[in-house]
DNA sequence: CTCTGGTGTGTGGCATACCAGATACTTCAA
DNA sequence: TTGAAGTATCTGGTATGCCACACACCAGAG
């Protein structure tokens, strides 16, 4: 063989189980759950056929997402996707709250400089006045910088374990990052966060990320009926 | 029918899948991965035939079983039982210490003198001397005690992540609990935690805690090895 | 002896058939 | 009309069989 042709090696575990799962998840996270009008219940031989595949990838699927949490299995009455109500939402703010804090104060203790540098290129791509124009961009440039936090804890099973309370997340963040008045806080709160992993003040910063979080947390609680009333009527007005 | 006669309704989805899935968890837990003559290996089709069942419900358990790390499936290669090394284990006790350090943060906040009393009731079943005494108790009380903890955070989520992560580190706390002088150090860490618990002292409370766990991690850094050598020796002398 | 290709066996992935409980529907009697 | 029993259907759970890839072993060419 020519020394000159190099081939990457196939990576990983294709599976048919695999690739269902993480395209079910993908679509439960981007449905919207709270649409009252959603149809919560999934149907093995449905998903099935539309796949083009037997029932047992899907099963095996489907049980990943229920030991995730995201679906209930019934046995022979029916999988339903999980709506969570709003005391479990806030219970997973909390677990949010937790992990990310904790990362914030290993951040300071072992992240190069190079990498708390990250924090603030992130940052960057925001000022205040640029997030009230673009909430959606914003949006996504803040989960970009609460990832980096877990990222340069240089903790793997913290980042892991925050992504995954994260996912459950996703729709209701959809909706709490659409206040303009928010977003302005949570660039002053980042700004803070910054400036406290930078001096490596482990204690300033565990604190500081803690009460940001915990903002989103009470704003959730606050706003919960505004978002299903939202919710209502814009299933009203899809019908 | 006497009205007399009240027969609750049968609880939930009994299916071999869920109880081979706990027997094959608890099988596992108990199992000393850290043996360095232990097999690995996990047969679908062996397990099948000594549990007198077909593959399906064995490879249901073990989908669940790897989605929550505690075996890795690779196709067509075999099932194997994850030994998680070092800095794997010091990423899950601090992942511990994030959640019960909040957890003992939302007690000081939330929880009712009852239930913070329970912490002093579990406590008391062991004076400093009586640890001395009995280790292995004393272990399942230590258990117990930060058992407690999370639940009287009133968060579940946290209390399940928290035994989820906990269930990760049993064969080492079996280990680390041996030794006396960290018995000990325990038995008034805990104690200066009640009190700060009581005292409704949230930021202290959270500091105690996390200052504990990572006691242990640091514990387990330093003593690693001495586990690895243990446990060669006592697999060198069953051989 | 060495290296290459072939072959047999083990292993997980997948498809399929069937089962039994749960439901919806239908029918028929009061 | 009503309701209760019977029946068809739906749904997840389980058992089986086959497939394709991984790997160890073997044989023949050089």
């Amino acid at each position: 063989m020519p020394e000159s042709v190099v081939l990457k090696p196939v990576e990983g575990n294709f599976s048919l189980g695999d690739h269902i799962y993480s395209e079910l998840r993908e679509a439960l996270l981007e449905l919207d759950v709270y649409n009252r009008n959603a149809d919560l219940r999934l149907d093995e031989r449905g998903i099935a056929k539309q796949m083009g595949v037997s029932r047992t990838p899907i099963r095996e699927a489907l049980t990943r997402l229920a030991q995730e949490g995201f679906v209930t299995i019934q046995a022979r009455k029916g999988i339903f996707i999980n709506r969570k109500d709003l005391p479990e939402i806030l219970e997973l703010v909390k677990v949010w709250a937790a992990l990310e804090s904790m990362a914030a104060r290993l951040a300071c203790e072992v992240a190069s400089d190079e990498a708390i540098s990250e924090l603030r290129t992130i940052a960057a791509q925001f000022s205040k006045d640029q997030a009230k124009a673009n909430i959606d961009e914003y949006s996504e440039t803040n989960i970009d910088f609460h990832g980096a936090i877990m990222r340069i804890s240089g903790c793997r099973k913290l980042q892991e374990l925050g992504e995954d309370v994260f996912a459950h997340l996703v729709p209701i963040r959809r909706r709490a990052m659409r206040d303009v008045d928010r977003a302005d806080r949570s660039v002053v709160d980042h700004m803070n966060i910054i400036e406290a992993v930078e001096g490596r003040e482990a204690d300033l910063a565990d604190r500081l990320v803690r009460e940001h979080t915990f903002r989103l947390h009470d704003y959730i609680a606050s706003a919960w009926k505004g978002f299903m009333e939202l919710e209502s009527m814009a299933a009203d007005a899809k019908a």
